[in-house]
This record gives structure tokens, C-alpha cells and sequence, in this order.
DNA sequence: CAAATAGTGTCTCTGAGACAGTATGAG
DNA sequence: CTCATACTGTCTCAGAGACACTATTTG
């Protein structure tokens, strides 16, 4: 533990005094930012949205939307607004829109030469929407595939922070219904089938894959509509519905051995 | 996005020249802090180890152990560090003795009146090992039982860092082999499913619980050694095995509705 | 018509859970 | 002996997965 300054100890004085008196500032100065790995579905492609950074360090490699923490606000909104700047949905969409949830946190010494800075990074999923931020200026903000990404020039530690997303989406799906967010307001069966083969990378058996879906209570709600889907049977049409958690859950199967 | 300093994005000078003039301390003061949710099981009950404040704020409350990052070591070096000056083992047998792993990061304003202090806890769970920092001076540190943590008065929002470390231990031993670090080196088969008994809080079926850990490849390694249980059949020990996954997982039964 | 896609039927196999039964040692 | 505990046998049921099948649409 660190050697807790004098006045943290002495019990003399009241907490009044003790806050009044207390300087944050004498201790190691840390900058803390908050970055996040937004993922979506685009030609069928799980894929991150980057940004090429403008100003050292990393200039003109690819980094992750974030910035620094601000002492009024809390991670979770932090997290929100770099999403809605980055992507163009409002912040008060963001929850409606996207899924978001903090993943983990990154300190080790030297991954930032600016000294010592702690990242929160935070995980969204979100469907494919036509996204202002990286529509207007390609060279600035795009997504990436993230199949893609070992030709990628990427900053600081965010090749590591990509992964741990990409896996925490992956794991997710198994036992959540958070798949549906990936697909747009209204989807059939099939757009999330092939949502979830997009971020496993697996083929999943049609019939069983709908049977599943269709037992788990809230995961959709049909609409009552069909979309013809070029050819063959119309596709009913659905929503994403109240629940939360598959239970059972559904398994990703093992790697492909063929 | 918080504005960027002109510097981060003035193209004409080096990232050498850059780095040099780079004054991290302008930035609002924040503080990072590592803080342990160290588990244990103790008389069957599911314990966290809680230290009293000696100083301001919260002054006499139970917070988790912990304290400030330092910039030249990573989290989870710090975690390690934090947990053995406070149970007493060395940092070199944290990791043999204990599973150490990230839970979360807090950071809302006001969480801590000092200021802006972002907290990354950590989870660890342990064997009932006999504990200098909680035999020596029982006022300053000791094990709760979680289920007694109603009535004690906790530091900042440790309630809510306790609750998420004991859901992420509930929900670990479903998926992994985690279980075993609660008990001692040579154990049967009989402890591990009391380990999970008090985790969960349920009673878990005799012999459903021994064939679903045997037939688990690598859970656990017979020692060929017995231990007399004081009456019937003496039981067979066992170590901790290689494997770390428990595949299909080992799920909790819903809640009693006795 | 053929091809493609949505959705259904059906079979097999694995594993969870309930629960009874057997073996062994202490008092 | 009884009792508690370790461990085994066995049955049932739910669900995963393979796969064939039907239905419906486009070209």
C-alpha cells in the first residue's frame, strides 16, 4: 500500500477539515480515458470502428473512440458520449440503439509514452447504421473487419483491448440475447443466424438454430409481418424482446475441424 | 471528447519534441487506486477480508484492502501486491495460492469525497489459510461473512464492489475449475462440493456432484492417499488438475423454493 | 420446372437430476 | 448393532445436433 500522507491517520482533526485540507494533486500524476471497442455487423463482417489519430503519439495509426475521463460524469456515461460522438446517434438513443457494458481496465507502465495512463475500455454492440462520423471523412473514422486487422497499424495497447472485445462479444452471445442489437429494429430468424456466424465465424444449422431462438421466452417478438427475401418462403419479421439471458444458454460449437 | 491540447494535434513537431513538453498534471487531478475483494470460505461460510479505516473519510467503516496505483508497476501486479501485504502470503505464491483477476472499475463522482478517485477492484479467491494480518490485530482486519455484511458499516461504495466480486465468484465456479483454490492443498471431493455449497448457498446432490467433477478431464488429480471423515467411508484426496475450464459447465440449480 | 429459403419432424446421444442402493468405518 | 459418509447404479427427462422433409416463393 502507499505511505499514506499524515493528516489520512490523524485522528485529530474532523473529516471537515481533513477534506478541506486534502490535495488530490500531490500524488503520482495519472491521466485516466475511457476508450471503446464499438463493434457492428457490415457485409456480414464483425468489425470495429477506428479512428486514425491526428497528434502524437501514434500519429496516423488506427486507435479506438475515447478520451479523457471528466470528473463530473460517470465511466458508463463517459462511455456513452464517446459512442455518440463517434458514431452520430444521440446520447439519449444510446441505450435504445446499442448495448454497452464496461470490459476491462489497462494500466501496465509504458503503454502510454505520455507517462502513466489508465484506460477503461468499454464494449458496444450496435447495428449497422448509416454512421455520419464515418461516412464524412473516410480518412479520419472507419469501420474495420476485424479479420482485417493484422495489416492494421494500431496505437498504444488497443490490438490487446480489440481482442478482449471481440471475445467478450463472442461470449456474450452464448447467454445473453444481446445478438438482436447487431440486427436492425426489425430482423427475421435468419439476419440473426447470420449475425452470430459473423461473430463466430461458424456456420449454424438453420432448422436448429430457429428452433432454439423461437424457445427462449423474450428473445423475439414477431411483428406479425413477412419480408420477402428473394426467393423462397417469406421470412417472418421480428423484434428484439424483453429478455435478457438465454437459459439455456447457446453454445458456440468447436472450431471448425474440416 | 475532452479538447485536445494544441499540441496533441500540431503536425509539425516530433514525437520526441512532443513527449518532452508533454505535462500530463494539466490535466483534472484524478486518482487511481487498486482495491481486493479477497474471498475465502471460513466455517462453511463464503468471508470477505475488510480492514477498518483509521483515517478520514469513513472513518472506523470496513473498506476493501487496497490503495493507489503506482506508475511503475501494472494493476494486476498491484492487485498481487495489495493481497499479499494484507493476507501475509509472498507475492511470488500469490498465484499458486490464489486466483487473482480483474472484476471492474467505479469511478461515479462523489463515490469518494477526496475528489475523483477511479478504483480498479479485483477479485481473489483463497484457501483458509491461517492469516497474520487477520489473527494479529483483529480491529484492523478481518474476514465478514458475506452474509452478515448487512449489518456492517462499509466505506464508499465497497457494498457494491463486494456484491459484484461475490456474483463474479458465484458465476466463475460454474464455468471453470476455480473452485479448488478454496481449499486446502490435499482435499476431497466432499470439501469441493461444500466450497460450492457455500458459494452458492444451496445444497448440492452427493452423487450427481462427484461423478459431474470426475468426469471433468483434469479438475482434480487423486493424491492415492485417503483421509478418515470421522465417520464412514474415508475419502479419497485429491490436488487441483491442470485443467482451468470446466466443459460442459457445472450450473447453479435455481433458487430454493422450499 | 429448378433453385433457394423458411420452417417442421424426427431420431440419436449426452448429460443433468432424482433417488435408491452398496461399501466402509466410528461409536 | 446403528448411523453417517463415500461412492455406484439406474431411470427419466430436456436439450443439442444431424438431417431429412415440406412449404412457398422467384425466375
Amino acid at each position: 500500500m502507499n505511505m499514506p500522507l499524515p493528516a489520512d491517520r490523524d485522528p485529530e482533526i474532523s473529516e471537515a477539515e481533513f477534506l478541506a485540507s486534502y490535495d488530490m494533486g500531490r500524488y503520482a500524476p495519472v491521466a485516466v480515458t475511457v476508450d471503446v471497442v464499438v463493434l457492428t455487423i457490415r457485409q456480414g463482417q464483425l468489425s470495429v470502428l477506428l479512428v486514425r489519430r491526428a497528434g502524437h503519439p501514434f500519429r496516423g495509426a488506427w486507435a479506438l473512440p475515447g478520451g479523457f475521463a471528466q470528473a463530473d460524469e460517470s465511466l458508463d456515461v463517459a462511455a456513452r458520449r464517446e459512442l455518440a460522438e463517434e458514431t452520430g446517434i444521440s446520447f439519449d438513443d444510446a441505450d435504445a440503439v446499442a448495448h454497452v457494458e464496461q470490459l476491462a481496465t489497462y494500466g501496465d507502465p509504458g503503454r502510454d509514452p505520455r507517462g502513466h495512463v489508465v484506460t477503461v475500455a468499454y464494449v458496444a454492440f450496435l447495428p449497422d447504421l448509416p454512421l455520419p462520423a464515418a461516412g464524412d471523412d473516410a480518412a479520419d473514422a472507419r469501420w474495420w473487419p476485424v479479420a482485417d486487422l493484422g495489416d492494421v497499424d494500431l496505437a498504444f495497447d488497443h490490438d490487446r483491448i480489440i481482442a478482449d472485445g471481440v471475445e467478450r462479444a463472442r461470449a456474450k452471445l452464448e447467454y445473453t440475447t444481446h445478438a438482436a442489437v447487431f440486427c436492425p429494429d426489425e430482423f427475421t430468424i435468419a439476419d440473426l443466424r447470420r449475425t452470430y456466424e459473423a461473430v463466430w465465424g461458424v456456420e449454424l444449422n438453420n432448422g436448429n438454430f430457429w428452433r432454439k431462438i423461437r424457445n427462449v421466452d423474450g428473445f423475439v417478438v414477431a411483428t406479425g409481418d413477412d419480408r420477402p427475401t428473394g426467393k423462397g418462403t417469406p421470412a417472418a419479421l421480428y423484434r428484439r424482446g424483453p429478455a435478457q439471458w438465454m437459459v439455456p444458454p447457446l453454445m458456440r460449437p468447436d472450431p471448425e475441424q474440416s
